[in-house]
DNA sequence: ACAATAATAAGAATTATTACTGATTTTAGT
DNA sequence: ACTAAAATCAGTAATAATTCTTATTATTGT
C-alpha cells in the first residue's frame, strides 16, 4: 500500500486515531480526539489529511450517516451494521466471498469493480434494550 | 406500504418522475425534471417531499455520490454498481438472498437489521472506452 | 362553496466540507 | 547541526447540500 511520503506530528497523530478505534469516525469526531493532544489543530487539517489518506488508501469512507462521511482505517472491505437509532457503525463478519460477482459484473456489463460495500440497517443490541430513545 | 395521506401536483409529479427513471436521481435533477412542468417549483419542495416519501417507505435513498444523495423508488433492495467516473449508480442482479445473513445478525450479535445495501464501485462499460474523462 | 388543514415558494439559516493565504515546520542535502 | 526548499499548518472565507421560517396557496372533508 501506499503511503503519505512527508509526515508531521498532527498528520500521524490523526492517522493513530482512526487506526486505534473501531468506531469508524467521522472527521468532527476525530478532530475532537486530536485536539486535546494538539490543542491547535485546525479542522481544516484533519479534513486535509482525510482527502490525503482516502488518496493513498491509508483510510478509506466506509459510509455516510446523516450527511457526514465516516471512515476506517482497515486495509480489507468488509462488512457493516449500521444502527439507525444511535448511528453506531459496527464492523461484522462478511458472509460469503464476492468474487463470482466481479466477474459477472466484468461478463454480464462489462463493468469493472474494484471494490465494494455490504451494509445492513437496523436496530443494534443496546437500542433494542432501550438505552436510546 | 404506506403511501402519504395528502396529495398536490407538485407532490405527485415528483415520484412520477423518480417512478419513471432508473437513473438514481438526485434532489437537483429530480427538481431540473419537474421545473418544466411546473416552472413555479422550489428545490425545498422536491426536499420536504423526498423527506416525506423516505419517511413512508414510497422512495429509498440507495447512495451518497460526491455529498448528494440518490433515491429510488424501486420498493425491495437491490444491488447496485456506481462508477466512480461518470458517477452513475446502475441496478445489477443481487448474487445471493441475505436472509441467511440477517439471522446471523440477529443471533450472533442481537442486531435487529431490516434492510440492506451491496454496492460495488469501479469503472462502467463506457467510461473504460473513454467516453469520460 | 366553506372552513380547516396541509402544502407551497422564497429566501434565510444551518451544516459539512473545501479552498485560500501567509506564517511555521519538516525534510533532505551538506 | 545548518540551511534552503518544500510541505504543512491555523484561521478565515467560500461553497454546496439541506433544513427551516413565514406568508401564501391548494387540498380535503363537510
Amino acid at each position: 500500500m501506499k503511503t503519505v511520503q512527508k509526515h508531521s506530528k498532527k498528520r500521524d497523530a490523526i492517522l493513530q486515531v482512526i487506526r486505534s478505534t473501531d468506531c469508524h469516525p467521522s472527521a468532527e469526531w476525530i478532530y475532537s480526539q486530536v485536539k486535546p493532544i494538539y490543542p491547535d489543530i485546525s479542522l481544516g487539517t484533519v479534513y486535509r489529511n482525510l482527502a490525503l489518506f482516502e488518496e493513498t488508501g491509508e483510510v478509506i469512507a466506509v459510509a455516510t450517516v446523516d450527511g457526514q462521511k465516516r471512515y476506517d482505517a482497515t486495509a480489507d472491505p468488509h462488512t457493516h451494521f449500521i444502527c439507525e437509532c444511535c448511528k453506531d457503525v459496527i464492523d461484522v463478519e462478511t458472509p460469503q466471498p464476492f468474487s463470482e460477482m466481479y466477474k459477472a459484473l466484468q461478463k454480464d456489463h462489462g463493468f469493472e469493480a474494484n471494490h465494494h460495500s455490504l451494509t445492513f440497517y437496523g436496530k443494534c443490541d443496546k437500542c433494542r434494550h432501550g438505552e436510546n430513545i
